[in-house]
RNA sequence: GGUGAUGUAGCUCAGCUGGUUAGAGCACAGGAUUCAUAAUCCUGGGGUCGAGGGUUCAAGUCCCUCUUUCACCA
């Protein structure tokens, strides 16, 4: 029986770009709705830009524009980024709509009804000059115990001291500069303290099963403040507040925490006014479907006490489960904007191109606890080349050919192979590893075939049958090929959640319909018809990472570098004599692809190099580089020649053309590479 | 400071309720192979499992102390 299944990512707030850091969350709940919907779940995946609150007001107003303007730009580029990252919500709607305000207010009416409402006058810093109430990131001084300047409110970043924004020195507002004074304000509060004894339950329920809640250290994180005791939640804000006012309490608008999680709401009732779907299904009090919310292990107060006390109480069903992850790393260490690896989506696109090598990796890493995980840049390099380009499109690459060229691309059905028996044997235990959001392992699994299939194939040798005459050699290889393609087709169903595009371009190279984790069971038939194949995926270099981190270091110096390079006198460099435009384009410049390099014997700054620029010959050129280039690394490279200088007769062969190098007294020769995306005989101009 | 988590080969990680000489991938070394984008296959070196103490016939696995890193403290 198909399962009705409902799937939250956490709401990213409008105030900033999507980076690498959220996208372990969306990357980790994508994968597993399109492993739920494979399994033919029925299956709605709905998130939104959270909208609200201090920071998104000031800083549209410091943009000049309205915060309705700011947060519409934002959800066009957050949009962006999630699709170019094949993250495939069914919604992705904002907390500034109608439904959620609607529902936003209801909800509160209901709580208000069932009592759990109440109001406190309490005291606040509030900013005379801008007539705000200041949160207390806004408020900034000096650290009362290491008295580090210009420290927030709350903590000092100096020396880790936490403390209350009274006792900053000298306190000042962010906003203005002015003086905070304090000053007396009504605030409604949910009376969380009365919840708890349905929170302790609910969050202790099915403990230790697979039923439970909450994963284990989050339940134990919630004892925690259990003992502490639970405090009544402020969910009030004075105006001005961008967010949505409060019924019967002019002036108060709904704290953004308490409209957030209904944000999930909202977002699927727009789904269900697009699809036609039922509501009240998915939230009614005693509703059979299943709710889950991924969330980062930051936000699992919220989640685990706020959010189940206020369904409780507003008459809704319960989160089925809550699933916690870890925090990012890169390289070790906290993502930093001086190392520079703090890194946008957009950034990642722009210099690495293919969304599904971070994917790759990140479902290689994620596993079910909160522990963080770490993107280590050079691991990421090594296991994605080694892992998706060397070990498993390599089994297609390496046997596609034969079936295509000798067999006219007709497969045969296998039916007695030990490794395909072992592939088809472990698809439940791959699908129990997703399920469980045990990707780690599900992939781990899954390099393990993969591995089979390439000793299956060395063992199998169909480049020596291939060399064979008779008929028996023939059917012997045909038989290897097809198994490999069977092979590749379940590998491909096993990694279809995590790696999508590649997935469907795969399908089509097989000439078979999406795959579903079912058409296990269904492999490819006598004389079922492959198409030609083509390169699917490229390995990654690592001057990519390079660029990719250069471009984000923040430079901390950037004022003072900037002035010494507009302050270089020019005329130090040497009176130039200029050429036309129509000089220049003389010189035939060519992205070439260094296809082999090799010393030369007896020469003692040459190398030979075999270049590709597009035509039918490859180029031989003797390069001067010798003495900076190990022949080996040069192979497979992209650079850029001369491609019309006059070929030269030298000692040890003719020379056609030039490779550029850069060099003085400092060091050298260097050569040039393009950009990623040149490709070889293109034109530098 | 308190609490929760964490520390296993150069790197990234597995090691279920304690049970044979601690595993994998990558990297490295040697060999094989040339179908494949130098990819693949075989073999090998490499770890006092953060440190110390304890329980046990037996501990990476349980307990205590210390320590590393991360997070939370509303």
């Amino acid at each position: 029986m198909s399962r009705k299944i409902l799937v939250t990512s956490a709401l990213p707030y409008a105030n900033g770009s999507i980076h690498l850091g959220h996208l372990v969350e969306y990357i980790q709940t994508d994968i597993w709705v399109r492993f739920q919907k494979m399994q033919g779940n029925t299956v709605h995946y709905v998130c939104a830009d959270d909208t609200h609150g201090t920071p998104i007001m000031l800083r549209a107003e410091k943009e000049g524009i309205t915060p309705e303007a700011l947060i519409d730009n934002v959800h066009k580029e957050h949009s962006a980024d999630f699709a170019d990252f094949l993250v495939d919500f069914d919604n992705y709607y904002s907390t500034n709509a109608l439904e959620n305000k609607e529902l936003s207010q209801s909800i509160y009416k209901k709580l208000k009804a069932a009592g759990k409402i109440s109001t406190k006058t309490i005291e606040q810093f509030y900013d005379p000059l801008k007539n705000m109430f200041l949160p207390d990131r806004f408020i900034k001084g000096e650290c009362p115990k290491c008295h580090a300047k210009d420290q927030y409110g709350d903590s000092c970043e100096v020396c880790g001291a936490t403390y209350n924004p009274t006792e900053l020195i000298n306190a000042y507002s962010a906003v203005s500069g002015a003086t905070p004074i304090r000053k007396e304000t009504e605030h409604y509060f949910f009376k969380l303290s009365e919840c708890e004894d349905f929170l302790k339950q609910w969050t202790r329920q099915g403990s230790g099963t697979d039923k439970a809640t909450l994963q284990g250290e989050a339940a134990n994180k919630m004892g925690e403040w259990f003992e502490n005791g639970l405090n009544d939640w402020d969910i009030s804000r004075d105006a001005p507040y961008f967010g949505f006012e409060i019924p019967d309490a002019p002036g108060k608008y709904f704290y953004v925490w308490l409209d957030a999680p209904i944000g999930y709401m909202a977002s699927f009732k727009k789904l269900c006014e697009m699809k036609g779907l039922d509501f009240d299904e998915y939230w009614k009090q005693d509703s059979t479907t299943e709710l889950y919310h991924f969330i980062g292990k930051d936000i699992l107060y919220f989640h685990a006490l706020f959010w189940p006390a206020t369904l409780e109480y507003s008459g809704h069903r319960k989160p089925t489960k809550i699933f916690a992850h870890g925090f990012l790393t890169v390289n070790g260490e906290k993502m930093s904007k001086s190392r520079g690896t703090f890194i946008t989506a957009r950034s990642y696109l722009d210099h690495i191109k293919n969304p599904e090598y971070l994917r790759y990796y990140y479902a290689a890493k994620l596993n079910s606890t909160m522990e963080d995980i770490d993107l280590n840049l050079e691991d990421f390099v090594a296991r994605v080349n080694s892992d998706l380009v060397g070990k498993y499109i390599n089994i297609a690459s390496r046997t596609a050919g034969f079936i295509n060229k000798l067999f006219n691309g007709e497969i045969t059905q296998i039916d007695n192979s030990p490794v395909i028996d072992e592939m088809r044997r472990v698809s439940s235990l791959i699908a129990e590893s997703y399920a469980e959001r045990e990707y780690g392992k599900a992939l781990r699994e899954i390099m393990r075939l993969a591995d089979l299939a390439n000793a299956n194939i060395a063992d199998a040798a169909p480049w020596l049958k291939a060399k064979q005459d008779g008929t028996d050699a023939r059917t012997s290889l045909e038989l290897d090929c097809s198994a490999a393609m069977e092979m590749f087709r379940l590998l491909t169903i096993y990694l279809k959640p995590v790696l999508p595009n590649l997935a469907a371009n795969i399908e089509t190279f097989l000439n078979i319909s999406p795959l579903t984790w079912a058409s296990v069971h269904t492999p490819l038939k006598n004389g079922h018809r492959i198409n030609n194949y083509a390169h699917l995926i490229t390995r990654i270099d690592p001057k990519q990472i390079e660029a990719m981190t250069e471009a984000n270091k923040e430079n901390l110096q950037a004022t003072p570098a900037v002035a010494q390079v507009t302050s270089a006198p020019v005329s130090t460099l040497p009176e130039v004599e200029y050429i036309s435009i129509d000089d220049f384009t003389k010189v035939d410049l060519r992205i070439a692809k260094i296809v082999n390099a090799e010393h030369v014997e007896g020469a003692e700054k040459l190398l030979k190099l075999t270049l590709d620029i597009g035509e039918v010959q490859p180029r031989q050129v003797f390069a001067g580089i010798k003495s900076a280039y190990d022949p080996e690394t040069l192979k497979g490279r992209l650079t850029v020649m001369v491609a019309n200088l006059a070929p030269r007769k030298m000692k040890f062969g003719l020379s056609d053309g030039m490779v550029l190098a850069a060099s003085d007294e400092r060091g050298g020769p260097f050569i040039l590479s393009p950009d990623v995306g040149a490709q070889p005989g293109m034109r530098v101009k």
